[in-house]
DNA sequence: TCGATATATCACTTGATCTGTATATACGCT
DNA sequence: AGCGTATATACAGATCAAGTGATATATCGA
């Protein structure tokens, strides 16, 4: 499984959105995905971690994850190419989101 | 399916990077991915053409595909507000190719 | 109209992914 | 040690995606 093929899923897609807010420990996680069973959220988090989407790092008995958004190049990087096919307003925007630099909470 | 999905497979990432140098028919594209049988391939542009990602033309009996490069903005869209994440280089680097606007051959 | 070329679709098989239920592992507390 | 909580793994079933070979459809040229 690589990384394309990890954020196709668009659970796995809602568990980064909700690491990027902020670290949390799986069964955070497996609350705000609750169409899911917690073994389905864990299988998730198991690809996400093997793709390298994600850290884990164990709290007693919690175990919290972290987004590791650097993993998410590699999609960047392919996608950068077809930039210059965009309608040209939307790079400024792209621009503005770029420039953005807010710190993530730590 | 989804683009997300559609831009998972490696094989249909191909045929858009064959595509974003100049329009192909479909038997060009069929040559370059010489691993895949003509069907394959007819499949997976099947599959390009219900996501949006490509157009299809007719000229003769062949068939001319086309890039439809701006469905990738729902990507785009989606790991935008990730970049904050990276390490700030690389937005220099994304500035100079979300920049870099070179026309499209046509 | 016939044959060749170009492309799409059908039928089928194989393999992967996703999910749930049940169970195991690990830690913390008393 | 024993219990409760937190999380991971095993297993089985359903679904789905992708590939191939065969065939259908469409267009061109003689």
């Amino acid at each position: 499984m690589d990384v394309f093929e990890a954020i196709a899923e668009p659970s796995r897609r809602e568990v980064l959105d909700l690491l990027a807010e902020r670290e949390r420990p799986a069964g955070e996680l497996v609350e705000h995905l609750h169409r899911l069973t917690q073994p389905a959220v864990s299988r998730h988090l198991r690809i996400l971690r093997e793709v390298g989407l994600v850290d884990v790092r164990p709290e007693g008995q919690k175990r919290i994850y972290t987004l590791r958004a650097n993993r998410l190049l590699e999609i960047e990087t392919w996608i950068s190419r077809y930039r210059k096919y965009w309608p040209r307003h939307l790079d400024a925007l792209e621009s503005h989101l770029s420039n953005n630099h807010e710190e993530p909470t730590r």
